[in-house]
DNA sequence: AACGGAACCTGAAAGC
DNA sequence: TGCTTTCAGGTTCCGT
């Protein structure tokens, strides 16, 4: 259940994982995960070794010293863990690399909606998915660019922020952290935000993503809110709960198939001008 | 072209 | 207890 902070985690991890080492073996089972491509592609990264791993929105690009690539997105179950070569491979292992050193790592994936995609980096850079995102958020966000894509929409706030081209690695947790940062209602148009608005949401959108990241700094390996981990967000799945601001309850709702959760107090349907200064305070975290 | 909704999957938790 | 329903942070495809 990934979004931005999470596939950042997995890419440092992978990259401290793999780096130094020399891939010995490479297999995948026939699942979803891989579509189409025959199994024996991915034996291909044998005997390679990493040369670097980028993060695009969602996704990771691995690239290999023989000039072979590994594309991987998590979809919402997906999840790189490592072990010792002689333990038996982690539950719902769609994938694994053997690495020198008695090391290997599985990707697993109950789900089965993440992917990986074997082939040249420049090919899969190519793809449709990779070639449409948006700038990567924690690169610094155009105001500018936002505030024109917002003005050429009826969608409503939410439902743009989701989409990948407009930024890419912002999910539905995120959106509604962001949103609540912001104090922006999720049901707003887009269109209807004004220009300091679009500014102070960019802003919420890099303080969102850096404290869920400083959240998951250390925690190795990392835990999913929906896998039993502390839930480190303000809104998010604390549907009834009070605002952290403010005391009102935590709404949810549903947009485009979707859970958003807000505070219908701080995040008003409307521009009202006046903000919320400050209330019945309650208790941080719980 | 842009948009909303369904489809794709499995497992855990809640409801009866 | 055990069966059924609901829900999950992803993209993609299909019809309007």
């Amino acid at each position: 259940m990934p979004e931005l902070p999470e596939v950042e985690i997995a890419a440092r991890q992978l990259r401290s994982w793999l780096s130094g080492r020399r891939i010995e073996g490479a297999q995948a089972a026939r699942t979803r995960v891989i579509r189409g491509q025959a199994p024996a592609r991915f034996g291909r990264l044998a005997g390679q070794r990493l040369s670097g791993i980028e993060r695009l929105g969602k996704w990771m690009l691995l690239s290999f010293d023989g000039g072979a690539g590994l594309l991987s997105h998590l979809g919402m179950t997906g999840k790189w863990v490592k072990r010792r070569d002689t333990d038996t491979p982690a539950p719902h292992a769609r994938a694994t690399l053997q690495l020198d050193g008695g090391l290997a790592v599985d990707y697993r994936d109950p789900r089965l909606f993440g992917r990986l995609i074997c082939g040249e980096p420049s090919a899969l850079r190519a793809l449709p998915a990779l070639r449409e995102l948006g700038p990567d958020p924690l690169h610094g966000i155009d105001v500018d660019r936002l505030r024109a894509l917002f003005a050429r929409t009826r969608r409503s706030i939410k439902q743009v922020l989701m989409d990948q081209r407009t930024l890419a690695g912002l999910g539905n947790i995120q959106v509604s952290e962001a949103l609540h940062r912001a104090r922006v209602g999720p049901q707003r148009p887009a269109a209807s935000l004004p220009a300091a608005e679009v500014g102070e949401l960019a802003h919420a959108i890099g303080e969102s993503l850096r404290a869920t990241l400083r959240a998951y700094d250390g925690d190795e390996p990392i835990t999913y809110v929906e896998e039993g981990g502390a839930n480190v967000f303000l809104v998010y799945d604390r549907a009834g709960k009070p605002c952290f601001t403010c005391g009102s309850a935590v709404r949810r709702i549903v947009q485009g198939g979707r859970s958003t959760f807000f505070c219908p107090v701080c995040q008003p349907r409307r521009r009202t001008g006046r903000r919320v200064k400050s209330g019945p305070r309650a208790a941080r975290r719980s």
